[in-house]
DNA sequence: AAATGGAATCGAAACGTTTCGATGAACCAT
DNA sequence: ATGGTTCATCGAAACGTTTCGATTCCATTT
């Protein structure tokens, strides 16, 4: 492979010379300059990144760690994550998986981006003690390398929650999220305060795992117990797409009218799913540019403070008023 | 930072002995590397990867290249590639962006899926020139060291005309993909074969680039010259998605009545909007491993053949049989 | 004409590994 | 005891950069 030391020959200057010209340091004349800028032209020369990694340190790379890749939920985080970073000089690489941690430990990206369960809080403090910078977006976690920007679960699970009361339902589910998730519990924490808000109600919570079929395991069990209209707060929407599936397949229920359903994430099918799922929303590339950008500032050093992402409710058919009493 | 420096002082012994047992070589006795274990252990080692990958020139990470996030069309795919890889050992990089692709082009990666449009045909066989292995996912190219893993686009495009026509269908719509799209191309090309196979048809090629919005143009124009019931062959899903979308709001058509549809990918959307999608399916999981398991073949020094990801039709309530003339 | 200063260039060390060839110690057979 | 093997360990070079301090050269000042 071409190398510095190559061009250095060609051009009849030294080696370091060379390194000053390509990376545009002003002591070097613009002739010299010209001079080895050709020569290197001219050998198609690239530079080696580990090997300047290795000396300065710095790899302009930014990591963004997922659970995994499944599911159409990540790709306009990601678009956000990468417009950012990359309009800064910085790539983004994508890491899923066990094995993609020693991008970090081995220092081959400058920070992280952390949305994945399975690192645990030991761990991510552990890198950050170790120098590491990262932003999590599915926990809390106090520490000068570590900052935070997170979804405001309790504002969208709240405005879930009234919602169904508003219009007019007493009979509440909620199907609930996978045990180790931040998310999920943060959600169900504000729905469990604004249910105790409202006497009368006949509340029940059901497990579930933020998959399509823990949905329709839920439905199962609404649709076994149903005896009047039920209105069901699931904790993401792609456990709602599972009760569609089951009530519609399974009973003859319908879905806005025994069954009245709210979701959490507003996805690409929630909005051309019959009737159109009632949901929380967010803005996916935001959360994705603000995180970046929090990262980005602290690899320059600047003080970041934790940031938040706010919710709003997006109304479909999926809900409508509860009749009579 | 603790480098095997340290190791080597700590644990009395030479620098090359801490390489040597930390590579599990057996010329070191058990009871040193023993020691040098534990000390590196108590030192919280972790290896430099820029340092290994500048004497080693091998980086255990492979990268794919997509030309964005968006849509949930990739999911199935990076999982199957991410399962074959880092069964291998190696890491993998999802990369987008044309700043992304030093990562090939300064050996931080030692092989290179390509799915992006944005590559040109020079550039890859010039990376492949420069030693560089990659697998491509979207073109065909001849170089010892580029292999392609291909959809059998021809197969589907043919399935879905053909199933259009055996019901009964003769006005027949296409809508076509990106000018450089080699994907597009070789699905239109069919759809002309199987169409001028059987006379008598009324043919017409509507322009699209796979975007949700160039299927909604191309529904208007359908439905604005609409005399009779029309079977349309979007050459792909997201396009039929944005059919479904004009013709519901802005006409009172119905689809698998008035207007019959096909697409071409079997996205998730597909499976559950109403009625469902007539689509040609294959998988997207087998697709990513095969070509991994082809790619890391190559750096092996093995060698490989192109593959073909076969397709078939599924079908929905999308399309319906013409009734009458 | 000599001394001074500044600018351009150079040499060498360093980053953290791997790996080749050399060194030395311990063992065995004669 | 001697020489020959084997085996564990070591020293040093190398990978391709960056960067500090030293050197050279030229122009300016006295």
């Amino acid at each position: 492979m071409v190398s510095i030391k190559d061009i250095a020959k060609r051009a009849g200057v030294s080696i370091s010379t060379v390194s000053y010209a390509l990376n545009g340091n002003d002591k070097v004349t613009k002739e010299t300059a010209a001079k080895i800028l050709q020569a290197a032209e001219e050998l198609n020369y690239v530079p080696h990144a580990a090997a300047r990694l290795l000396k300065t340190k710095k790899s302009n790379m930014i990591g963004i760690f997922l659970t995994d890749f499944e599911g159409n939920f990540y790709g306009n985080l990601l678009q956000g994550v990468k417009e950012y970073v990359s309009s800064k000089g910085y790539d983004l690489l994508v890491c899923s998986g066990p094995q993609s941690r020693r991008l970090i430990s081995e220092r081959m990206i400058d920070g992280a981006i952390i949305l994945d369960a399975t690192f645990s809080d030991e761990e991510l403090l552990q890198y950050a003690n170790n120098g590491h910078k990262a932003v999590v977006l599915d926990r809390e976690l106090q520490h000068p390398h570590i900052n935070q920007v997170l979804l405001d679960n309790k504002a969208g699970a709240t405005l879930a929650i009234e919602h169904l009361i508003e219009q007019g339902h007493d009979n509440i589910y909620a199907v609930s999220g996978p045990a180790g998730s931040y998310d999920a519990l943060q959600r169900l924490r504000a729905v469990h305060q604004a249910i105790e808000r409202v006497p009368g109600l006949t509340f029940t919570v059901l497990p579930g795992d933020f998959t399509k079929s823990s949905g329709e395991a839920a439905a199962q069990r609404i649709a076994a117990e149903y005896t009047r209209p039920a209105a069901v707060f699931c904790l993401n929407d792609e456990m709602a797409i599972g009760v569609y599936r089951y009530i519609r397949t399974h009973t003859d229920l319908v879905i806005g009218k025994h069954i009245h359903l709210v979701g959490f994430d507003n996805t690409e099918l929630a909005q051309f799913i019959e009737p159109r799922l009632t949901t929380i929303d967010y803005s996916m590339p935001k959360w994705g540019a603000l995180a970046s950008e929090q990262l980005i500032k602290m690899l320059g050093g600047e003080p970041v403070e934790n940031e938040r992402i706010y919710v709003t409710l997006v109304q479909g058919a999926s809900v409508t008023a509860a009749t009579g009493t």
